[in-house]
DNA sequence: GTGAAAGCGCTAACAG
DNA sequence: CTGTTAGCGCTTTCAC
């Protein structure tokens, strides 16, 4: 029922101005020290809290950070969501988030809609496509790209992941268990992250001595259904003994594909995923991987919302590149 | 570097009122169409939006929803969020996460930074334990409980799962593999749905001719770690040959423990899940569990948020209540 | 130590 | 059809 309780309502309430009573609220030293008492008093029965609106219309900002993601089911997506989250509340920020199904006309949506509530940062894996231009221009936010990275006119800072010597690693480690028919299902080389995926991939399997077919090769924009698709063409075709996946998603798709028909990746097809889910340690024995580190990509992330970006992100659109390394277990 | 683009400095750089420009980007009719033209144009080009604080301030409300989840990478809680982000973005609307780790503290702190920016409503599955009833009030955001109900005084809507069937369903399906001696791990009573839930067990129980030995059955605030400790006590113990989780995160746990001890839960150990990960399928063959229709929950949720509320939510604090049910797999 | 005025971006309510 | 005024909640600036 009642109104929004304001400072002009705890000034009127307590027969004084609401200047006192904002600089009560505000910690200045410069008040009364029964009245600062009697006003935060007043103020917590009351229930005040100040009004993120007023504050952002004056310009002092606000405290919300936009996460733009393809979907957070994915357990990478889901944990880099979490720990995210979690340092923001350390921060006291808002994570607002936005899924971008990795479609560029959402995600320029979504960034519209972050600017209107003027967003201090957007956190974002950028999604395929060349993105046009116009107003999808981040307006004062600073940007940081994550995974993957789009040139962009201000260019803010990215979080990348250098999976080239893990990629070669799964290459050799099949190699080394015999495998010569070695498929590989990754992004299009449109995205930075697709191109330099497969170039480790061709790149190990030539230090294998291994010649890369091009019809064991899938590149396609990733997701889900992109994975199971491209796994189910190479099971049926029976041509690929051993699968090496590209992608989040592409790996969780290709993954459900292999094991939907019961095949065991111990025997019948070997498997190397990308990305690490909990679960992939207990399918047939333990999936080999591309382990990435989440936590301390999205801690990064926390951290450059923190650095006044200045300094940083203005001056020298710096990339930090995040090491991946290979897991092996029965696959 | 330029200030931000307002209604204002579209109306200085056309020559006219800035009301104008309101009327005609806010859609009103009475503006000549050459006028509004012009507008709309410079507008697009100027790269405008509407301030968000602006509207917020003047009492017209926010698109703000939060969410308050223990975590976000439980599959369950994942995929409520995830689905939900995709509605509220549908209705336009941002959705901001907090993750209360089960904790009132950090929940009374995200209630409190919500009020701050005005959410029109908030998601959330209450934490255990009892709520001082202080500033931590909803303070006109529609409040919307999720899994578990605790009573407040405003009470909003709550979207419950009526799991009882399905649990004794899975004291039956054991008992009638021939286990006797079947352990229950669940949240503590004093949650809504840990009552029930260790309610349906011990009936189930009760129909299937079997003691439910209260050395078997584990309670304790719910969480990852509890689901661990609790299978660790019971497998090293070696007295039961069963296990039925009653709680998301204390599936997984457990499932971890057995996981990671090697035991199979066909053989060694027998296990019924709470919740539906989508890897339950493949572990061991499939292990059989309650399964909770998580994407029904949320769209109720979007669509609770809609509904203008005062018809529904405030004269007859509805509960909107959905069946669970056990899918019997190999475990 | 306290108060009054002004302005942030926007729209409802009145003039013209 | 278009312009002026006022006020949402807050803080900065300038009085007292």
């Amino acid at each position: 029922m009642s109104k929004r309780v304001t400072i002009k309502t705890i000034a009127a309430d307590l027969g004084i101005s609401h200047m006192t009573v904002s600089r009560a609220l505000s910690g200045q030293p410069n008040v009364q020290k029964e009245t600062r008492d009697a006003i935060q008093r007043r103020a917590r029965e009351l229930g005040y809290v100040k009004s993120a609106a007023a504050t952002a219309m004056r310009g002092d900002g606000t405290r919300i950070v936009g996460l733009l993601l393809p979907n957070i089911i994915n357990e990478f997506y889901a944990r880099f969501a979490n720990t995210m989250a979690a340092a923001c509340q350390a921060q006291s920020q808002h994570l607002i988030i936005h899924l971008t199904d990795d479609d560029i006309a959402l995600e320029a949506q979504a960034i519209a809609r972050l600017r209107e509530v003027q967003a201090m940062a957007v956190v974002m894996v950028p999604a395929p496509g060349n993105v046009t231009h116009d107003g999808s221009d981040s307006g004062g936010m600073r940007v940081i790209q994550l995974i993957r990275k789009r040139p962009v006119p201000d260019g803010g800072a990215a979080l990348l992941v250098d999976d080239a010597a893990a990629i070669r690693a799964a290459v050799q480690h099949l190699a080394g268990q015999g495998h010569d028919q070695i498929a590989y299902i990754g992004g299009p080389r449109q995205l930075s992250s697709g191109r330099q995926r497969l170039a480790a991939f061709t790149s190990g399997m030539q230090s294998a001595g291994l010649d890369p077919r091009t019809d064991l090769i899938h590149e396609a924009a990733p997701s889900h259904a992109m994975g199971r698709q491209a796994a189910e063409t190479l099971l049926t075709g029976g041509l690929a003994t051993a699968i090496i996946s590209g992608g989040f998603e592409i790996s969780n798709g290709a993954l459900s594909m292999i094991m939907e028909r019961h095949s065991d990746t111990r025997r019948d097809i070997a498997f190397v995923g990308y990305g690490d889910p909990s679960f992939y340690a207990w399918l047939n024995g333990g999936i080999s991987t591309v382990h990435v580190a989440v936590d301390q990509l999205a801690h990064k992330a926390a951290e450059l919302l923190n650095d006044d970006g200045v300094a940083d992100a203005r001056d020298a659109p710096s990339d930090h590149v995040f090491p991946a390394r290979l897991i092996v277990r029965q696959s």
